[in-house]
DNA sequence: GCCGAAGTTTATGTCAGACAAATAGATCAA
DNA sequence: TTGATCTATTTGTCTGACATAAACTTCGGC
């Protein structure tokens, strides 16, 4: 558990700002961690506020942050509770980051690939069909970075995201751009279980390179195509990652 | 503009809970309306709390909402900024149903409909191949619904709403579920929009027993084609009524 | 004994005022 | 001109208080 927001009563120390993780970010992981499950209500504000050693301006303000993301919700009299978890948001970045900590976090990544399987695909049809030229121009320098990286999966990963987003912001919908943040957060989680095989990103640089061909050539159907190859086997490479995982700790 | 929350400065009434809209609400309306543009600067915490007649408290914690959802950012001294748009998280139903009162709502309309053309068939094809006979069974009882509300658009569109929702919750995909959540929310918003032809949703309801058929007989691949059926006729429905606001109001 | 009305308790919602911390902009010195 | 310092302003946090709402308890009537 961190240091800080454990269970010891500390010192007010006075509008001292605090610093690192947040007041949400301590209250959240409490609930991802089941400490108070669907249904149960939390200690009251005051109680919450002397266990973390803050204000109970403070503890409201994050809680505040919670109940805007669907997780509780809060009445009079009968205080907060956990809402259930298909309530949730899960789109949002904090909460899918929080929720990664949960237990299965293999189910959550497989559904995340799901989802990725159902939009990007999509996204790279539409983004062949009507991306500007200036759209596509942010595709290719994330490729352009991809292929400067090298074999160093780490200096790999973040042209990697922005190719991927950048793609999404292709399409014009702001709906699909929304989704495009929520799929980053979901690739830098799962970017461990990705690259357990060390020469997996080299290996998938030709597919992306089609993905940026097909969308300059303006074919919606062969962009389609390549992504949906590309996710295919990223999809394979986590799941071995995963498996590897299983293996390892079991 | 709504006459709580006008700029007139009014009692302090101490202590006197509020009732009706949100302060969220009341802010994140005009940041929406345009009269603070992305980028720009909001009015102080403290000049906005006396007009809108109200504790600084309770404006830091409309302000911290709308920052959870994206839209606003802050930094001491500095003032509290309105975030580019694309960084909004549109995907979040209280973001959606601020938008929805923008100027371009067609377009607003033509993106979630393209949002749904990319989730709804994958959602069927998935729900068709893994999803329980409980789930189907709320499916099977929504369409019952929609069937009993006869030719009553009022009456149609609750258990319509219900019946797609419950395709997105069937395959168990709590990222496809948060979906739903948004959609859900979009087709209530633009309601009006699709039932300008008053015989439309009646007609749509032999499409719904397609989907419903195929996902109850387990293939995926028909409930697809089924479900991309029923949504290419509610968007040109959608357009149409689209078209004639347009004409009624030029 | 059962049931409804009134009072009590308690948690959230709101208000008010104060200070701390951070930082953009102004001031000043080398 | 440039660098460091000072100042003003805004958000961040703390404290304490009261209002409101709703679950719970009590009590009276039947």
């Amino acid at each position: 558990m961190s240091d800080q927001y454990s269970s010891k009563i500390t010192t007010p120390l006075p509008g001292r700002r605090r610093a690192g993780p947040s007041v949400a970010d301590a209250i959240a992981l409490r609930v991802v961690g089941g400490e108070w499950p669907e249904g149960a209500v939390l200690p009251t504000e005051i109680e919450l506020a002397e266990e973390l050693g803050l204000a109970r301006t403070s503890v409201r303000e994050a809680l505040g942050n919670l109940k805007a993301k669907g997780m509780l919700v809060s009445r009079p009299k009968t205080g907060t509770r956990v809402l259930p978890r298909i309530q949730w948001n899960m789109l949002d970045e904090d909460v899918l980051r929080w929720c990664w900590s949960d237990q299965n976090r293999e189910r959550t990544a497989l559904h995340l690939m799901q989802l990725r399987r159902i939009v990007e695909p999509a996204a790279c049809e539409i983004a062949a069909a009507c991306a500007s030229d200036t759209d596509i121009a942010v595709i290719e320098r994330a490729y352009r970075a991809m292929d400067a990286a090298g074999a160093d999966p780490v200096a790999f990963a973040g042209p990697d995201l922005e190719f991927h987003r950048a793609i999404l912001s292709a399409t014009g919908n702001p709906f699909l751009i929304s989704l495009g943040a929520t799929i980053e957060t979901a690739l830098r989680l799962s970017f461990e279980l990705s690259t357990r095989q060390p020469g997996a990103p080299r290996k998938s640089l030709p597919m992306h390179r089609d993905v940026l061909d097909a969308i300059w050539a303006r074919k919606p159907a062969e962009a389609r195509l390549a992504m949906e190859t590309l996710l295919g086997v990223t999809e394979s490479n986590i799941q071995r990652g995963l498996s590897a995982v299983a293996a390892s700790s079991p």
